[in-house]
This record gives structure tokens, C-alpha cells and sequence, in this order.
DNA sequence: CTTTGTGCAAATTCTTTGCACCAAA
DNA sequence: TTTGGTGCAAAGAATTTGCACAAAG
């Protein structure tokens, strides 16, 4: 069985050249919508990748941004993390845990983009913060 | 002439004790802004504070954050920036040279947190990139 | 005095770079 | 072969920490 064959795909439709590492990556964002750092996506491969390398790691996001693959998010001050979803859709993160969540369903005039700036704006991002519900109770 | 009096004033309404360096730092945030990072604020004020050591900005700038009198930026992955002014409105930051720039004027709507969510959000940043007027030549 | 603030140096963390080796076309 | 990909080790940059000294009340 191909676990990663959507994967595969996935990267040929961005013109990404699909090595055993990147299409290792980019199966485990598909599968793990959690908006992971480099360091969670090293540690998560590492066990079934030994030879992986987290340098390899920075360049595959890279060349993933790069190629509109994925979407990188700056949302947490401590790391960069990433988005495979790259719809129009907003982001919380919890100032307690870190986590960060997706946030669907807003009105789609948040995300239109201002016309009466001297700026070519070609990107929004709206993150919200605050509490999340597992760590309400704490 | 008491150019750091608002400076002082503004800090005692957030009941931050306006020591000499706390005062600096905080006027030069009220003239200067640029939404800067540490290294600017601190680069700045060295050469008529020669004593002033960067820990003492990040020091700083955390108090003020925590009692509310500055607002910390994450819009730029390479640094911290802060923006004295904390009323509703959104941030641009040019791809091309790093500047971060206001921007005013935008709906109100955008700026509601939304309410059907299983969070307890307290804030929203609204981001938007490109490139800036400036470097559009370029 | 006693508490709070400052600042140096060292440590930590995240990310990037240089370079040699490996793999695919 | 030749080009591009990988991975180790070292370097770099931003931030934090530990601790001693200074300042303010």
C-alpha cells in the first residue's frame, strides 16, 4: 500500500521534485493538521527516518513555501510552523499550551485585502490568541 | 524642557515606575513609530546611554507589554517589534526591505473577534504583506 | 535596610551556512 | 557525468538566564 501517494501527487502538481524525504514531509502535514514547527516534524520522521536531518527538513519547508505548497505561519513568536491547508482561513494560538488552531467559517471580507494603501499587498494573515479549551480549566 | 514628561506621565497611568531608562525607551517608542525591534531601540539610545545594556530593553519592553502600555508585533519572523500605539489597526510589512508600516482606516467588522469558537480570544493581529511603496522600483 | 532595577557575561534556542557525499536522470 | 538533494558540523542571530552591583524609597 502507498500511504503517500497523495503526497506524491500533491508535490508534482507544485513542481516539486518528490524525494523519499520530501514526500516523508509533506505525507506527514497532510496527515497531521497541527501546524507543526521543523522541530516537530524532525522528531515525529526522525524514529522511521534515521538518517533525516533537520537541515533537510528547513530546506523542504523552504522550497514548499516557496512553491505555494504550503503556507508559512507567523503566529508564534518562538517558532516558525506550517500550514499544508492553504485556503483563506484565520489561526488562534493558545497562549498557555502554544497550540495553534484553525479558525474556518469567518466572513470572507476579512480576508479581501485593502486597495487604499501606496502598499502592493499581496498576503493577509489574522491570528487571534488568547485561551484554548483544554486549558480553560487550568 | 522636559521633552520625556508624556513619556513619564504615560508610563505612571500604566503603573510602570518610570525609571531613567524605562523613560527613554518609552519616548523614543512615542517619537519614533517604526514599530522597532530591541536591536533598534537599543542601537538608538546607546550613544546618549552609553551604560544602557540591551537586557535592560528586553527587561523593558516585557513590563510593558505585561502592563499593557506597548503592544508586541508577530509579523516579522526575524524579531520582536512593538507598537506604542494599542488601538484597534493593522500592520503591513514589506517583503522586500522589513519595514513595518500602519495601516488605518479598515472596517470595523475586521477587528470583532469571532464569538463560535470553543476559545477564550482576547486579541487579534491582522497582517498583511508585501511590498512597500518604497521598494516597488526596486 | 530592603526591594526593585540594571547590566555584564554566559547560556540557550532557532535557523542558516559551508562543504562533502549521495542519488537520480 | 552532471545536476540537484541530503546531512553533518560549525556558525550566526535573537533572546533568556544567573548573578552581582546600583538605585530608590
Amino acid at each position: 500500500m502507498h500511504t503517500s501517494l497523495e503526497s506524491h501527487q500533491y508535490l508534482r502538481q507544485h513542481s516539486i521534485k518528490p524525494s523519499v524525504q520530501r514526500t516523508a514531509v509533506m505525507d506527514y502535514l497532510m496527515k497531521n493538521r497541527t501546524h507543526p514547527t521543523v522541530d516537530e516534524i524532525y522528531s515525529a520522521l526522525s524514529p522511521s527516518m534515521p538518517t533525516l536531518s533537520k537541515t533537510t527538513v528547513y530546506n523542504t519547508m523552504d522550497i514548499f513555501v516557496e512553491k505555494g505548497a504550503v503556507r508559512a505561519l507567523v503566529i508564534d513568536e518562538k517558532n516558525s510552523r506550517y500550514d499544508v491547508d492553504v485556503s483563506a482561513h484565520a489561526h488562534f494560538i493558545c497562549k498557555s499550551c502554544g497550540k495553534v488552531f484553525d479558525i474556518f467559517n469567518l466572513k470572507p471580507v476579512l480576508f479581501q485585502l485593502p486597495k487604499d494603501t501606496p502598499f502592493k499587498i499581496d498576503s493577509v494573515e489574522i491570528s487571534y490568541s488568547g485561551i484554548c479549551d483544554s486549558c480553560k480549566g487550568n
